[in-house]
DNA sequence: CTGAAAGCGCTTACAG
DNA sequence: CTGAAAGCGCTTACAG
């Protein structure tokens, strides 16, 4: 059966039924009490004509489409994806869909997001925001409504966040407690720390403190930029040994990022966790088997997506409610590829 | 500044500049050319009335809305995710923006994606399907334009795939080339080869189709069903070893499983490739990151999704073309993981 | 190159 | 519980 040029519409439904559109709407809708026997004629007439609701005449009309936006830097991460999935099932269980835009790290990217959102193809969007500085969110005349997801420091819009600072102190400490001292830290450096992207920032910081508290030197040659992919922590790795620097454990500020540091690790011959001790971020699926198994912090993905959900609900349900933000709780989650003490990484002798 | 409860219209726009609506229509869509005099004044006027127009409305106007939608099982595994991911890219290429479902293996939520579809939100649909022979291109009326991926036989629709029976015969021939002779496969058994997933059992008929030509005895011992996951995977690689039955290789019809099955042989103390030869399917990125780097069936993501793409613009543009099927190039990637020959793996002797 | 009218398909007051 | 009217914001013929 060929598709048809047009589809039939509510009026079609009525005079079939021999009712007036607004009935045919009262069926659908559900909002309206109609008779039992109207009810049956109608949902007879829907079925006969193969009816399907124009949803862009409903979003005209109401001004609600349905659809959510949700903005992330890349979707091919297994963070990101995962916590796609979460939002599409999460969405999906509220009668929403979810349309995905990928920010590819450009602030102009995000911010045609937020402006497509205001044509009101979308009610609402969940950002996942690229920098800190120069996010659209600031930018922006009429925002629609939006949750950011990440450690922004920014009072002026919903958020959900983990305590990315805490968490990486007690990354930290447990690699520390487990013997390790020189820790290659792949995730960014001190000096673009707070200039360049939130949520490394914090994590660093979290580190430096824990340094500070066990009175360990932080140690700014371990310290290394990264692209947040498995090939990124490769590279970043191997930056690390091309410097020659001791280190006897690792803190990847992704899980990806760590994937890629232990084949390096494994490549380079050290062995994990007897040598070098290598922990990530984020608990994707994939942490669990990695060799060895790869320790990380992990939280609730499926909650921290509700509770953006939530936030986001509220949001398009009163635009002058105060900002709140959320924190999800995190836990470290020891496995075996911090089991200290290690040996620790002695570079060669230089010529 | 509040976001406002209603929006500037067109209207708007053409009272402050002096035109009437149509002339704003005709900067907005440049479809008809406006003096350079006109066009400055009402550009001023959206510029300073921050006018953004209704997407809805001009949906409902157009019948074309700029939304695809992408139906997949499951947007967290890592193809799935890399597939994603480039379908939204090649789609923002294109100005489109990608609405994304999962099916999570359900037949009855694809079934409400299409019926989705059908409510003019999107303007077509790319659906990588759940099962063959239940497929909702086969049980709706009104389909709207669909673009299948996967090697669905349905001559019906549109569809990309690559010659899944071919790369299944090419990695067993691989696997065999090296020294293996009892390949476990972690993909689907014989019995619901074509009952269950058409991927699966053209995979399968592959690998069998290389077995005969080598004059190798199938082993159906050695065929397991797994859950196309990580964790499936592992659980399928447990699954043979409790079996206790020998074999030299292990062919894991995606990626992820061959990580999952990686990680339980290594924790059997099994050696890849020393004793045991691996490989995958889809040549994700993590592939070239597992230790050892695994040898897997690669294809390129983007010219696949690109393949997609096209098929549904043509499909949106013309809806009474023929047919049209295209295939994407598959190659053999070798990596370690499969650099025989394998000592092979003899499960102890029963007590 | 620009304008006045009509309508895409739905739903919200307003009557009955 | 049901109907007739109006309008959401845009764009497509149709005139000028």
């Amino acid at each position: 059966m060929p598709y048809p040029i047009s589809r039939p519409t509510m009026r079609d439904v009525a005079e079939r039924a021999g009712v007036s559109p607004k009935t045919v709407s009262n069926v659908v809708t559900g909002t309206v009490p109609v008779s039992e026997k109207t009810r049956t004629r109608v949902e007879a007439a829907m079925v006969e004509l193969d009816f399907v609701p124009n949803l862009s005449a409903r979003g005209l009309r109401n001004g609600r489409t349905g659809v959510i936006g949700f903005a992330l830097p890349d979707l091919a991460t297994a963070f990101s994806a995962s916590i796609a999935h979460s939002v599409v099932e999460a969405a999906h269980a509220r009668g929403l869909v979810v349309q995905i835009e990928e920010t590819a790290f450009e602030p102009a990217r995000e911010y045609d997001l937020v402006y497509r959102a205001r044509t009101h193809q979308i009610d609402g969007l969940i950002l996942n925001p690229v920098r800190l500085e120069d996010s659209v969110v600031d930018h922006v005349q009429h925002l629609p409504p939006v949750v950011l997801i990440g450690e922004v420091e920014q009072h002026s819009t919903d958020r959900v966040f983990i305590d990315s600072r805490q968490a990486g102190r007690t990354a930290a400490q447990h690699l520390m407690e487990q013997g390790a001292r020189r820790i290659a830290v792949l995730g960014g450096t001190t000096t673009d720390m707070f200039a360049k992207q939130a949520t490394l920032g914090q994590r660093l910081q979290g580190v430096l403190d824990a340094f500070s508290a066990a009175q360990v030197k932080a140690a700014p040659e371990l310290q290394v930029d990264v692209r947040w992919s498995i090939a990124g922590g490769a590279d970043a790795m191997r930056e690390i040994l091309a410097r020659e620097v001791e280190f006897d454990a690792v803190f990847a500020f992704t899980d990806s990022i760590a994937v890629g540091a232990l084949h390096v690790l494994h490549d380079y011959g050290l062995r994990v966790p007897e040598d070098v001790l290598v922990m990530g971020f984020d608990n994707v699926e994939h942490a669990a088997y990695t060799w060895p198994p790869l320790t990380t912090i992990g939280f609730d993905h499926k909650d921290y997506v509700t509770a953006a959900l939530d936030l986001l609900a509220s949001r398009v349900a009163d635009r002058n409610a105060p900002t709140r933000a959320v924190e999800v709780a995190h836990t470290l989650i020891p496995r075996r590829s911090t089991q200290g003490p290690p040996r620790g990484h002695t570079p060669p002798a230089s010529p």
